[in-house]
DNA sequence: ACGATTTTTACAACTTTTTTTCAACTTCGG
DNA sequence: CCGAAGTTGAAAAAAAGTTGTAAAAATCGT
């Protein structure tokens, strides 16, 4: 479906390693963009969507963790870590914390390469996500039929508050930022109109949930987006 | 929504290192069944059905790549590669023939386990259950869905707590200083407002501590920060 | 042109952050 | 060991910001 190069995020400040990994990945056929900051790289990674992210966990402005913490919230793409640090705590530190390979300098380059498409594989593989039916309390949402039915009732959802639906839903239990469905939703021009998901949200609610006014299902986490729970 | 415990499959001859992995494992509260050979590995593989394999590429009857891509023509399970093999090419090519992970003797054993949690967070990631998590007590904090949870109960943690809550525990053990939080979590221009902090913490201490006046996890370090411990 | 849907507007209710106040605790010199 | 200075913690009021609801206006599809 996605007819896009591959995109790599390489985040790295020592300069003669940069170039090294841009010309390796560039030779694999990808596309590839660069950071030096932990900065740079939380605002590329927002508006480049890296399929991957390559990781120097020493960045001059502040521990690559914090990047890890940050994209997580936001994105599922793979973490491969390329670090000076030896030590078994950063490794496990790293991993725990969300990150999907870590490879230590000096490195192999082909090794390297080889962890990229390890991560790259698996992601294909889980890309789909979604399943055909989903039930919670008297509620069954059809994906196939696109259909919706409360205590057997069909009950009807127009279009925008079907992908709003979709959005919040693909995965249950986990908070997506009002930015996140705005983007999907509504598309990315819209992404600051956010009175938008509060309407629709109370839609949802007020057809779906038992009391609307004590939501079960579409919980609130004010000041960062909705979570969607069965 | 699986019930039974994470069964994992280790393929290995030398008895040392088996037994090792056996109660590293074990105390990890994984299911271990074990195989010394090659054709050993196929029949316990498909009865067993493990949710992963560690596999030792160095077995007597025959090439560990072999059993990667007889494995592979019925199950995606992850397989994480333990070997004395420290050739590039030797990685390169279990990588690219079906395996998840590589690890090199002589191995960090904490390290293996990290890179198993790995594995095994991707792929019940879209199932239920394990993702990148945090625990302490009878807190679960978990970072993909950005959710608390303390004695089952889930704990509604406000933005700038959670940013707070996430600098913290970031480097479990270690001491941060106070201008460190104040500059992640309120910005550069905040950093001498450090009686934010008190406040903060003491929020974190009153939802997340069993006694929030003998604080056991969020420790003060009079007059330098504040530390987490697990 | 009609009904259904989306967008706009307005306001009340609610949550979070900041400010303020004061009590308790730590540290350190005498 | 005591008291002063500095540091930390708890509570609550005030301010700022965010969310929920209703309903009117505009737009869309047929």
């Amino acid at each position: 479906m996605s007819t896009h190069r591959v995109r790599i995020l390489v985040v790295e400040d020592a300069l003669d390693i940069q170039r090294l990994l841009r010309s390796a990945l560039e030779s694999e056929d990808f596309e590839v963009q660069e950071a030096a900051t932990l900065s740079q790289a939380l605002s590329r990674a927002a508006t480049f969507h890296p399929d991957l992210i390559v990781l120097d966990l020493g960045l001059p402005d502040g521990d690559g963790l914090a990047f890890i913490d940050e994209f997580r919230t936001w994105s599922p793409a793979p973490i491969v870590i390329v670090s000076a640090r030896m030590h078994e705590a950063d490794k496990i530190n790293a991993l725990d914390r969300g990150a999907d390979d870590y490879v230590s300098k000096p490195f192999s380059i082909g090794e390297l390469l080889a962890r990229i498409r390890v991560q790259l594989r698996r992601g294909s593989l889980t890309e789909s996500g979604h399943t055909s039916r989903l039930e919670f309390s008297d509620v069954v949402i059809d994906f196939q039929q696109r259909t919706v039915t409360k205590a057997g009732q069909v009950v009807n959802i127009t279009p925008t508050e079907y992908r709003l639906l979709t959005a919040l839903t693909r995965l249950p239990g986990k908070m997506i930022t009002q930015s996140a469905l705005m983007k999907e939703v509504w598309g990315p021009h819209f992404k600051d109109s956010t009175h938008y998901l509060r309407i629709y949200v109370g839609h949802l609610r007020r057809k779906l949930e038992i009391d609307p006014s004590q939501p079960q299902h579409f919980i609130t986490e004010t000041g960062v987006g909705y979570r969607f729970v069965k």
